[in-house]
DNA sequence: TATTATTATATCGTTCACGATACAATCGCA
DNA sequence: TGCGATTGTATCGTGAACGATATAATAATA
């Protein structure tokens, strides 16, 4: 029985990959709610604890490619839940802030995580192993991003 | 302070979001040497361990959906890794086994997992630790995927 | 000051990922 | 046997995700 590392059941990337995909799938219809898609979800979670940002610290917070987030912020912007603007100081940036819609979806969006851990906590995970979880992670994205 | 659980801080999903990208992220120079992409790698996986697979098999056991899996399926073939063949016994059923090149694959894969071990284990994450992670993970997908 | 390097953002093309939908083959059961 | 329900696969459209590349503004330095 060769190759014992190629197996899913012993991979440690797989479970990543597929817990991140299911979760979003959890998300979907209370984002559907709110007609936002979960990297849209983040960008507004970036944006309701920092007023302003510009595209690239966006990006930077999110662990992803501005390539990324330009069309994401964009889309965003025609729906109406936040403005770009050239900076003045710097003409090369351009700043993102809500609108009012974007910062109205705040308190419907609070519930999610909410009802998202029922059934999960403590039935599935305890409270203590979903912050091992969490460290672990924080610590291999440590490792993995940079 | 309104909302901690909107921050991404206190969030698991981000986490498994952020580090499902980075982990893919790392894959991709190994993989492009192999000229294949990370969903694909993991049909390989499957196709490896089991000879022969209907769509509908590979897409449970990746946990993705027949519509994202067949036409990464149909790209595969053109590559010249696969084969696709209506089954005889139940002809709404398409059997998916490995050509030759794509079995002639697993033995360069096998050094990948290896190869991004290296500087995680133990520096990062003991062995133990990993083992962990791979085991909150799955009861975490055990949850999500029902 | 001129010119080179860096930074910030945007554009393009390919591959995923998935909901909605379509359709043919097979199954279940009267 | 007949026929409605189920199953397996495929197609279409939208939104990511990213490498490669382009472009403009700013910074660094000769």
């Amino acid at each position: 029985m060769p190759y014992d590392q190629l197996k899913l059941e012993n991979q440690l990337c797989f479970p990543l990959y597929a817990s991140s995909h299911l979760i979003v799938r959890r998300y979907k219809p209370y984002l559907d709610e709110l007609g936002i898609t979960y990297p849209q979800y983040l960008v507004l979670m970036v944006l309701w604890e920092h007023v302003s940002m510009s595209v690239n610290a966006i990006s930077k917070k999110l662990l992803l490619n501005t390539n990324t987030v330009t069309p994401l912020l964009k889309r965003m912007e025609a729906q109406g839940l936040l403005i770009r603007e050239r900076s003045k100081n710097d003409e090369r940036r351009v700043d993102v802030r809500l609108s009012k819609a974007g910062r109205a979806l705040e308190k419907k969006a609070a519930e999610i995580p909410v009802k998202l851990s029922k059934g999960l906590i403590p039935d599935v995970l305890s409270v203590e192993e979903i912050e091992q979880l969490k460290d672990l992670l924080k610590r291999l994205i440590g490792h993995l991003d940079k």
